[in-house]
DNA sequence: GCCGTTTTGTAACTTTTTTCACAAAAAAAA
DNA sequence: TTTTTTTTGTGAAAAAAGTTACAAAACGGC
């Protein structure tokens, strides 16, 4: 009844869901369908949706437009999100080049780097000094964070952000970081989730269910 | 008690946990501080042990060492794991760039394209075409396939690889892969795990559990 | 060798999450 | 119009996950 990290990741996946129903055609969607391609119970789409008020008509299930309408809503798509990244090596290089996130309402504004090779200055989005991240975050009013630094580098570069303003982070590197809970902290440590796949292939017994990204 | 994906989660946790305590010198360790460092509850720590029969000592804790020895043998790190990636795009070619796996026990072995601008033979990590994976996979006996291409182009790859003999698939397409039951697959969808982190950070509420990786 | 302290291992309990199951509404068929 | 079928929305039940709490073991000091 509650909404958790395991709900919203539902939610999106259902947004999923109805984009690709969307564009072939459809224009009302069961419970059912919704389930299955989230991979869940459709008893577990009707109560995700109650706990936001999401209604259908009995019988007629929900129309498309109206439901991922209302979803996009709920996951903040009502405006465009903007996120700054710190470390722009292999994975934060390839999350700033992704062209996927614009049309999900996600504008990475800025990378921010120590190593000055990696620095470029231009329109769109610059890689800039470390230095000038505080700044940049507080002048541009930016919430979210994704950390890709070292491991080393993490909990320091957490700290900027925070005193900086940013509310979210999304951290790839691979250690706990604490903060003030004016900061929500999502990592995604890609490492164990290679191992997690290697363990359940190895014990080959299907004791397993899928990581909710998802994610976690 | 049953072994589930937060759990094997938790073991890297613990794992990455007690790396950096080796390195400090430390000798033994208290599940107080194993929990510390994963974000959990110490009960939580031994009871995750206790599954796997991992005892320590009443008082004195558990020998870093010997713990560390039979985490990495439960995670699969008494070998090599060897992996291929299908796509050589923004997050494969992070991946097959990333260093960091190869100190875990794992070893990309090749990337697999169509694009043949992004073919590069040479030794070490090779990129070649894609119709070459499944005879690559079958002949270097590899069960571990990375997925990072395109969502439309996903199920298709995954067929080939389970058909070549992959037992364990990370994906990071957006989409829900349907296999048979002789392969895992766990996604990470960085999309929505963004979208979570700025639902959480949007409603303020404190409601948010850390994802397992976290994956989690 | 005894006593107080610390920390494990786990049984019992609590909380959270998921699934079941069914009344009620709506559409379609008769 | 009445009946049948379908699908929602949601309590109640079940299952899963996490926490509490404590006996038992082990260490250190005396
Ligand atoms: N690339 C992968 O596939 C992968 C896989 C698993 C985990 N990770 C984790 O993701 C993180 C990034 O990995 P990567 O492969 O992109 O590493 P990388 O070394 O390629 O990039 C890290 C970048 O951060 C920069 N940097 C270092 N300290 C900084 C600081 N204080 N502020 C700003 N920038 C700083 C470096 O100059 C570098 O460009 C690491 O924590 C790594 O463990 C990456
Ligand atoms: N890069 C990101 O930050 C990011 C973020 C979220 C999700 N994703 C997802 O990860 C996947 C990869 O993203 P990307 O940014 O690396 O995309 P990309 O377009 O940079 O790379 C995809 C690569 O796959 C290759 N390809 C296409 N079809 C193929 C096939 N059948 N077999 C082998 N290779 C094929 C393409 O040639 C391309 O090089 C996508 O599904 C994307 O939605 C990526």
């Amino acid at each position: 009844m509650t909404v958790n990290r395991r709900c919203i990741i539902r939610l999106s996946r259902y947004k999923n869901a109805l984009v690709r129903l969307k564009n072939l055609g459809f224009v009302k969607v069961f419970s059912d369908n919704l389930a299955d391609a989230a991979g869940v119970n459709s008893a577990q789409v009707r109560k995700d949706f109650s706990i936001f008020g999401l209604t259908g008509n009995k019988r007629g299930g929900y129309r498309v437009d109206e439901l991922l309408e209302e979803l996009n809503r709920i996951l903040g798509k009502d405006r465009v999100q903007e996120a700054v990244i710190a470390g722009v090596g292999n994975i934060g290089a390839a999350l700033l080049q992704y062209n996927g996130f614009e049309k999900e309402g996600i504008k990475i504004r800025a990378g921010f780097e120590i190593d000055p090779s990696k620095f470029r200055e231009r329109p769109g989005v610059s890689v800039l000094s470390l230095e000038k991240m505080g700044g940049y975050i507080r002048s541009n009013g930016i919430e979210i964070g994704i950390i890709a630094v070292p491991d080393f580098a993490a909990q320091q570069v957490l700290e900027i952000m925070v005193n900086s303003g940013i509310r979210g982070v999304l951290n790839f590197a691979p250690i706990r970081l604490r903060s003030s809970s004016s900061c929500i902290i999502n990592s995604v440590n890609l490492v164990a989730e290679l191992e997690n796949v290697i363990y359940f292939t190895r014990i080959a017994d299907k004791n397993f269910e899928d990581n909710e990204s998802q994610n976690t």
